[in-house]
Order: C-alpha cells, then structure tokens, then sequence
RNA sequence: GGCGAGGUAGCUCAGUUGGUUAGAGCGCGAGAUUCAUAACCUCGAGGUCACGGGUUCAAAUCCCGUCCUCGCUACCA
C-alpha cells in the first residue's frame, strides 16, 4: 500500500435546497468524519472538505415556488445544514458554499483553463426562447401543433396524440407554457464535454488502478458496487455532456456572448471541492495545491450511490484533463438507508431529519452517531429503526460501555477514594482477554478503518469494553478487596488502562463521549493518539479519577413512541399544499367523457416494467388501454376489476401497443388504487 | 427489458484465493453473580447459506437457469 503524506477527504456537498436526513449521515457525512478524525488521532496531515451545493435549476425553481429569492433559499438550507453538522461532530475543516465569490472565480477559471485546452466541443442551435421570463425553454415547455397528424397540442419532445416524437423546431405555432405566448428563435451556443474520448484510459484507471501503465490505486481496494457500476456505464458506452446551461442562477460562463449561460454541475459542485481547499488553505496559512496537485496526496470521496458515476468517471474527466490534478485514490460509496421498511422520502417528508433530531434528543447526538455507524449501509442498503435506536442505546451503549466506566469508577471511589493506588507493572495482563501492543486490539480497529469497514472497526471497539467487563466479573474486585487490597487496586488500574484506550478508539466514532470520558476519567486530552493505542500505561500510577457519572441513560419506550408516530402522520401530509393547478370552465370538464368499465383481460407490455395491456369492458365496447400501474398491481387480480376511465383521451401508441383511453387512478405516495363506484353499477355509466 | 449490487440464524450483518462440526453482535432460554443504569459474566437453543440443476474427492463460495430486493437505464407520469 502507498504511503501517502496528506489526505484530502470530501464529502459530497449536500445540496441547499433542503435539510438533511439520517440517511445523507449515514451514507457520506458519518464515515468520512470517522475516518478523518482516526486519520487526525494518527497525526496525520489531513483536509476535511465541504460545502453547500447552491447553484442550478432546482434552486431556481424552489425559489419560484415560494416566491423568494434562490440566494434567501441557499442561506436559508446552508445556514441549518451546516449547524446541523456541528450540532453531530461532524467536524469539517471548512464547509464552504457554491454560491460564494471564490468558487465562482475557480470554477470559472477551471473553465477557462478546458476551454484554453480546447477540450470541449461547440455547438450552436436555435433553440426556443421566451422574452417575457428571459429564458430559454426545455422542449417540454413549448406547445404547439404537431406536423404530423395536426394535433395542436404536441409537446416539444413529443407528440401525445400520435405518438411521434419531435423537436421544438418541427412544431407549428409554437407557444412557450410559462407566458403562454410565442416565443422567438434565438441562436444558443453550448460548450461539450466529449466523455466518449475518455473511456480507454478510465476504463484502465477503473480496472488496474494504473494510467499508462503506472499504478495509482489499488483496485482491490475499491468497493464492489462502486467498480461495477462504474464498468457498468463505461460498457455502455460514454457520451457528451453538456457543460453549460442557460440559466441565470450559477456560475457564469466566462466568455464572451456567453451571457445568461452558467456552468452546469459537473464543471460546478465538484470543483466546491477545490474552492472550499482554496479557502481554507487561505484561512489556515496553508498550499491548497499541495492537497489537489501533488501524488503524495491521498483524495478521497465519500459520497452515496447516486453519486459514483459523477465522483468516479465525470469529475476524474475533468481532474485529469486540466492536467495539474491528482485522481481519487478511493471513492468508498455507501448504498442507501431506509427508514422503518421504506424508502425514505424528502418529498413526502418521510424521513428522521437532523435538525429535528437534534431538537429531540440533544444529549443523544453520540446515540445516533453510534446507531448510524452499527447500520451504516456499507455493502447493501440498510434499516433506521427507532426500535433498534432504543435497543442499541439500552443494549450495547448502557450495558457495556456506560457500565464499564461506571463500574469502575464507583469501585474506585468506594474502596480507593477515588485514587488508582495500582501499578501497572504489577498486573498480570494475560488474564485479560485482549491482546496489548501494536498488533492486538489497536490493528484490529486500524484494519477494518483502513479498509472503509466502520461497522466491523466499531464492534471491534466495543470488544475491547466487553473484555474489561469480563475481566471485572472474572477478578471480582468486590471480594478481593476484603483479602487483598493491593492486588484490587491493581485489577482497577488494569480496567482503567483499558477504559483510556477506550477513550482514544471509540473517539472517532462518539467524539462527545470520548470527551465525556476523559473529564469522568480525569485524563490529560494530550493521551489522545492513535499511537497509545494498545499501551497498558497511558495512566500513570496514583492518578485521581472523578466521581462516577453516567455516559448513557437508558430509555424505555415512551421516548421514542411519538418519533414513530410522527413518520406515520407526517407521511399523511403529502401533495397537500401542491395543489395548485389551476381553476378550469365547467365546459372543460365536460369535455371528458368518463366511464365505468370493467377489466377483462390483463398481461404485461413486453420489454417494459411498469406498462399492463388492459381489455377493458365499456359496455357497448371493449376498449385496450396500456396503463402504467404493473408495479402495483397483481395481474390475476384485475380481470374482474370496475375501473374509471377516461373515454375521449386521444388514442396513442404505447410502447407499439394502441392504447385507447386512460385508466383513472388515485395517487398517495407510492400507493395507486382504483376509482369505483361503491356498490357496482353497469358498464359504461358516465361519471360526472 | 439491459446492466450493476444483494438474497446467510428471530433482527442487523461477517464469511478472504472452494476444504475439518457456517461465524459475530443484539434478541431469546437457562445458570451464576451483586461493584454496576435488573446492567455484567457463563452456557445453550436457533441456519437444506433464496430456489433448481451442474462441475468437483469437497461449494454459502465456481458454472447455468429461475424467483425476490435495491440502484442505474429504457419505457412510463
């Protein structure tokens, strides 16, 4: 393995327009923090880098949405995004923002460095732009009659009437949706990116860790997942991509008639990483390069599985072609965490949100830090559950680790006064089961952390507390000291050595009770390195500890009941404020024709997950509709089934079958069900 | 549908290049103990390793097929 000199550790920026939930912790935030704060315990040279996401369209179009500006969005999420971080430990050396003055001259100048280069690719269309919201359409914003069977109301993709697909330009009349009125052909310059050329070296890079041939990571290192999915996608082939956007919130694109275009994200978020080194580099007195640009440093991505192809193939793209950058030694991506058996949801505010939690349980950051980590989704996705919260706190936190500690220090106190009379020279350590020095218990932690394996490093933790409670119940200091003071004092010193290493290894993952330990422990902060793990002589003989104080509290099950509660209720609160498509004419509605009708036959579209052929039984009719619900839905179960349909949608081919009407639905979460009416009625009642 | 990752004790997960009775934590049962937040300690019961074939002296581990979960993608709103 390389032996590197620095490390430059990001986590991926999370994005401001939104809080954050324990998943993003557990996935990205948690184990980079682990890892860096066991990197810094080493003494290492280490950079810890983050930042708020805060350009784009979505951002743009929440601000919209609440009628408020994006830059009163960014401040608003960053603002409790990163007190949230501080509020868990998770202890960044900057984070630092997108929308911030710094990043904008450094990505524009990474820009302008590419575009010096002549690595992209330009390409001028005509596209569609609407005067009165400035601002160039997406082909789904423009309407207009369709060239091929004269409907007037294709859409710029696509014509839904028959089928066909289409480009804005192919439109007659067109019309832009936001201002509803016609909008007028501008030429519009794009800058490209042409991934396709990279493919021979990342798929080498991917594979053998090596470029032309010189090794810069170990492969074997990497996760499954992430190297599958990353050959999965360089299998399929790579394409251009689009590097700029025309768009007003961002990054602006520095050249000239380039106004009122902005970077798009892959030429933005991840050089926040480079920026947000800059500025700290700035702040701290230190060579930002030095982190970014020199093969003895270390870079290192944690992010969640919906980021791989981005950290590993797009953004090495784009490091390796400016040509000064180092590429990441590691991407150690994490699967996803659910939440009481779902998935969890931003949108339909189905999730254990940070800020939250933290107004909840204050005292209790370290409780979920520990949780986080024992569940962290490390090789496939994993489970929240308040239960497990509860049982880990009781079961694993309570019992071995706080009563560890408490039991030493109440022993301590009641037959020594509070003073550890023992020597450690005098204890026979072999009758503890754990093995000292620098190959037992410390390389075991060490092992696992090296190898991204936080849950395994975390148990292996607790081990080391599980011994000293067995060693305690083996010695039976409570009997000894009525035969033989000396050698209790001595059994008390040999948990308290322990109890010190504890403090050191466990600091990573629970830096609040590391300190608690410390102040319980009376401990000098200077024992805190990794390299007085595994010693049996951190306390020195004669050393006072303070009076006993519990780490954790237990907790029954009241404590988490109403937590429980609200994902239920919360959940039930959804699309409740989008309601806001607007009022129609009663002569628009009349314009449906509604019916009752009921399912004959079901089967599955070929080659499609979600579509099912429905004959759907009309009374005067048979009627086939392809309708979108297979993944809901068993298919011996609908023939049978009354169904409301909408009669007179204009028929359209679906996936090659001719589907001639629309199945009605009604919609909560993922949850579809039919609209019927209660007691049965004939086929081909009209609803109205 | 294509691709990727998974499917191992009640729960959460380990199982390296195929090799003796498949492991850990928690839960559960019994015992022992009382310094400790009825916590600690000991012992124990739980697994046709998704399913069906195949290769091999030997397979959770390799090959083929099927089913299920998650992700990307296509198609779909």
């Amino acid at each position: 393995m390389k032996n590197y000199k620095r490390y430059t550790i990001t986590s991926a920026l999370p994005y401001a327009n939104g809080p954050l939930h324990v998943g993003h912790i557990a996935g990205a935030y948690l184990p980079a923090d682990i890892f860096v704060r066991y990197l810094k315990l080493k003494e290492k040279d280490v950079v810890f880098i983050c930042g708020s996401d805060e350009n784009g369209a979505a951002i743009t179009i929440q601000a919209k949405k609440e009628g408020r500006s994006p830059q009163e969005i960014v401040d608003t999420y960053h603002t409790i995004n990163k007190k949230a971080f501080v509020d868990l430990g998770i202890d960044f050396d900057i984070f630092h923002r997108t929308s911030s003055e710094l990043h904008h001259e450094t990505a524009s100048d990474y820009f302008l460095k590419l575009y010096e280069k002549g690595v992209f690719e330009e390409k001028t269309s005509k596209q569609y732009y609407d005067e009165e919201y400035e601002q160039f359409l997406a082909d789904r914003y423009i309407k207009g009659e369709c060239p091929n069977c004269a409907n007037p109301d294709a859409y710029g993709d696509q014509c839904e009437k028959c089928g066909r697909s289409l480009s804005p330009l192919d439109l007659i009349n067109p019309l832009s949706t936001l201002s509803e009125k016609p909008p007028v052909l501008r030429e519009t310059k794009h800058w490209y990116l042409p991934l396709q050329q990279h493919e021979k070296w990342l798929r080498e890079w991917l594979e053998t860790g090596k470029i032309d041939g010189v090794e810069q990571h170990d492969p074997a290192e990497w996760k499954k997942n992430v190297l599958g999915q990353c050959l999965s996608w360089l299998n399929d082939g790579l394409h251009e991509r689009s590097v700029t956007r025309d768009l007003s919130w961002g990054v602006n694109v520095p050249l000239e008639g380039a106004e009122g275009k902005v970077l798009y994200v892959w030429l933005d978020a991840p050089i926040g990483y480079i920026s947000a080194t800059k500025q700290w580099a700035a702040d701290n007195a230190k060579d930002w390069k030095l982190y970014w640009q020199d093969e003895e440093s270390k870079l290192l991505h944690f992010i969640g599985k919906d980021n791989i192809v981005f950290h590993c193939i797009i953004f090495p793209a784009i490091l390796k072609t400016h040509g000064d950058y180092i590429l990441p030694a590691n991407v150690p991506a994490n699967e996803f965490m659910n939440l009481e058996g779902n998935k969890i949801s931003t949108s339909r505010n189905y999730a254990v949100w940070v800020h939250e939690f933290i107004d909840d349980f204050p005292d209790k950051i370290d409780v979920l830090r520990y949780m986080l980590c024992a569940n962290m989704p490390e090789t496939k996705d994993s489970e929240f559950t308040w239960d497990d919260f509860l049982a880990k706190n009781n079961n694993e936190l309570v019992a071995i680790l706080g009563n560890l500690v408490n039991r030493v220090a109440v022993l301590t106190h009641k037959y020594f006064d509070g003073v550890l009379n023992g020597e450690s020279n005098r204890v026979d350590w072999g009758k503890i089961d754990l093995e000292f020095g620098k190959d037992g218990f410390a390389s075991k932690v060490e092992n696992s952390l090296e190898q991204y394996r936080f849950r395994e490093a975390l148990n292996e933790v607790m081990n080391v507390a599980r011994a000293a409670n067995k060693y305690l119940t083996d010695e039976e200091p409570w009997k000894r000291i009525k035969v033989n003071e000396e050698e209790t004092a001595d059994i008390l010193m040999a948990c308290a050595q322990i109890i010190a290493n504890i403090t050191i290894l466990i600091r990573p993952f629970m830096p609040f009770t590391s300190e608690k330990m410390i102040e319980i422990m009376n401990l000098d902060s200077d024992i805190l390195k990794w390299s007085n793990v595994g010693s049996n002589s951190i306390v020195k003989n004669g050393h006072r500890i303070n009076k006993a104080e519990l780490l954790f509290e237990k907790m029954d099950e009241t404590m988490i009941e109403e937590q429980k509660a609200k994902l239920v209720t919360d959940n039930l609160e959804v699309d409740a404020a989008t309601n806001t498509v607007p009022e129609i004419s009663f002569d628009e509605f009349q314009k449906m024709d509604i019916r009752i009708g009921t399912i004959k036959e079901a089967e599955k579209v070929e080659k499609a997950d979600k579509l099912l052929k429905l004959k759907v039984d009309l009374g005067t009719e048979v009627r086939t509709i392809v309708s979108g619900i297979a993944m809901h839905f068993n298919i011996d179960d609908l023939p049978g089934q009354q169904v409301s349909v909408l009669t007179n949608l204009a028929p359209r081919k679906i996936r090659g079958v001719l589907s001639q009407g629309m199945i009605l639905m009604a919609e909560h979460g993922d949850t579809l069900d039919f609209i019927v009416p209660k007691n049965g009625i004939s086929d081909g009642s009209k609803v109205s």
